[in-house]
DNA sequence: GATGAATGAGTTTTCATTCAT
DNA sequence: TATGAATGAAAACTCATTCAT
């Protein structure tokens, strides 16, 4: 049900990016409960029936801004994957690693807004959401792991699934961590040069190549 | 300023403890933000002044609420620490990871209550709150791995930050993971045996053994 | 910022002017901190809403009857300085001080919510609003005088400035006591026949002429 | 009914003035109707159940400090009559009007409780109040003029009420302009130096004499 | 198709007063 | 006599949604 409505697509392009725009900053700042339609057709000088009309409700507007980033997101790695089919497996998770962040730096409110929609359970068809984004994570992860073990640049006795989780949840640290301003210093890496970033994910490489390449 | 007064504290321990529960119940269903004062009064049978003349006003219940459980943990890991100080360091990791999942099993509220308040970042005084964690992890972690060093359990060539960023990096990751009713199945571990569970963090383990300690 | 938005300036003129009315005697009644906008819209029959779609806050409405105030006034008095061009100082002031009364007759809960507000010094932004009514007595009584020294009808010695300070404080005194309630019998105006307040003005303009006007 | 009960009689003059100037403080800044009882206990440190012990309700206690007020006013212009018992009509109502801002320099939270009941016309009991003040106004200023008049001092066709009125206007004003900070320059006296108001006073007076006593 | 006025249940917070201890 | 916990009505304000124009 929820989603752009044809009133919406009929716009001419320029209304509605202004509109998605619009729509990601206010989502992004307040998360989906405290977001208020009241405010955002007040910052786009639009009257609020229009809203309801391109996009049927508040959920509606939400489900169409989750689909655009998460097109954002595909569109990004599926890049990634090509261009770096020929390369070894390690390789290939530190380019993924270095795309993640930089996709934070290039949409860093999409990448908010995910956070929230994570981690604020009480979201409206939260589990529809996620579960786009975990087939999506496994779509891409476990391919990769196989083509590695094919390769035998992965030892075979790891289980792939194992293998995934890991990897994920490294991914997915990483991210919040360059993300949310968790930490003044210390442990923090946001803030951090891209320099020494790229230093932490090369150790991060060398332990996995430890952990799951040492074989012989 | 906020907390408790002097009258919620003078309660008897019984309407304390009813009280307790049900706030945490309410803010780890809701949030900060969508929790209310309102329905948990409802649910208590009591005035809802009374929260008022106990708390202040509600973040001072919040407050109240996140410091009680800072303390828990506080409690929990001081008792790891003292129970492992002659094991090795990875054993201590070990014990400490068995005993977040643990902690989770024993107040999922309070994890997330935890959760919701890391990454809703319009939280109010939500730096405040923060700051204790990041003390708190970073007084603990820090004298494990200067301890790990010490011994030559990890190799002398390694940035303590780095390492306590990892550790604390894998810690949280793996416990939200464990909370956070992510995936469905794959390569989600909510809900799995404690068995596969503790196979999962020997894999970790592993990986960390030779990743930081290999040296020679 | 406060004051009327667009929803409520394009109302029809009838429901505006009941709005206004309604607002004027809920303030007139309880001064602004006491006035209650849920009683106001139970009066008026509309929700409660709809005051802050027009008017933002219980301030902006509050900001909005004062400047109809302050209008009202200023319309009167421009009426009085025109129509007593070519008469003398002390009938002009004579002049005033019965349109004043008048005003009063006309619009006594306007006149009530200008005393409260002077009086009430927790006021918001009650300096903003009084400076509005500073600069328009200022603007009417000093044109006035220097008009009536240069006619020769004040004494050249007398400084302007206290010369405005008595007639201000004569103005305003004479109309608190023909507003206020204040004595039941005796040295008190209110109630008393207009006649007899003719003839109180007139020894008040023999005082001055005396006080103000005897030179030679 | 209102007013103080023995309990709060009985108690140490201590603790009677301590409580005093608390309340005295509240109803200052605040008005009746938003003066505190809450802060009140609070500011004092004593039970709230105490201040209903001692006055009965916010009422008792509102009307046992007006009473309070009332009567260091008394004392206050009983010793200038006395004082000036010998000089003329005119030098004792300079004596009064400097006396009257002498005890606002003195007391001015008593005088800002007083300007807040005359103009908050929803006070409770207000006209029990006023009436307290009016007898005691006429009390004063009667005995005075009708001296002035059998010195040959005023000239004996002016009416007595009406130079009652007059006075008693002038006065009040008087006061108003030098407690209540409404103008910030011009004809503002607020702040003013002593001097300068003194020289006021002196215009002011002349004026009278002119107005009141040029008979012959 | 676009508009924006109307709605009313919802929110947190304050407060004088009561009364059992 | 003193205490202070309990109360609940009232306050200002927000907001997604509807629907007549």
């Amino acid at each position: 049900m929820p989603g752009a409505k044809k009133t919406f697509l009929r716009l001419d392009q320029k209304k509605q990016q202004k509109i998605l725009a619009a729509a990601i900053d206010e989502f992004a700042t307040w998360g989906f409960h405290r977001a208020s339609i009241n405010r955002l057709v007040q910052a786009l000088g639009i009257a609020k029936g229009s809203i309801f009309q391109y996009f049927g409700n508040k959920e509606g507007l939400f489900s169409y801004i989750f689909d655009y980033a998460i097109d954002r997101v595909k569109v990004s790695l599926k890049r990634v994957r090509r261009d770096t089919e020929n390369l070894d497996f390690y390789s290939r998770i530190r380019a993924s690693l270095l795309e993640g962040i930089s996709f934070i730096d290039r949409h860093p409110k999409l990448y908010r807004i995910y956070l929230k929609m994570v981690f604020q359970e009480d979201f409206p068809a939260r589990e529809r959401y996620l579960k786009k984004i975990r087939l999506f994570s496994v779509d891409y992860l476990k391919p990769l792991i196989e083509t590695g073990i094919n390769r035998g640049e992965i030892r075979s006795d790891l289980d792939p699934n194992i293998a995934a989780f890991m990897l994920d949840a490294i991914f997915d640290r990483f991210m919040q961590a360059y993300a949310v301003p968790f930490f003044d210093s210390g442990s923090n890496i946001h803030g951090a040069k891209h320099e020494e970033i790229r230093t932490m994910i090369d150790q991060i490489i060398e332990i996995l190549k430890l952990g799951f390449g040492s074989e012989e």
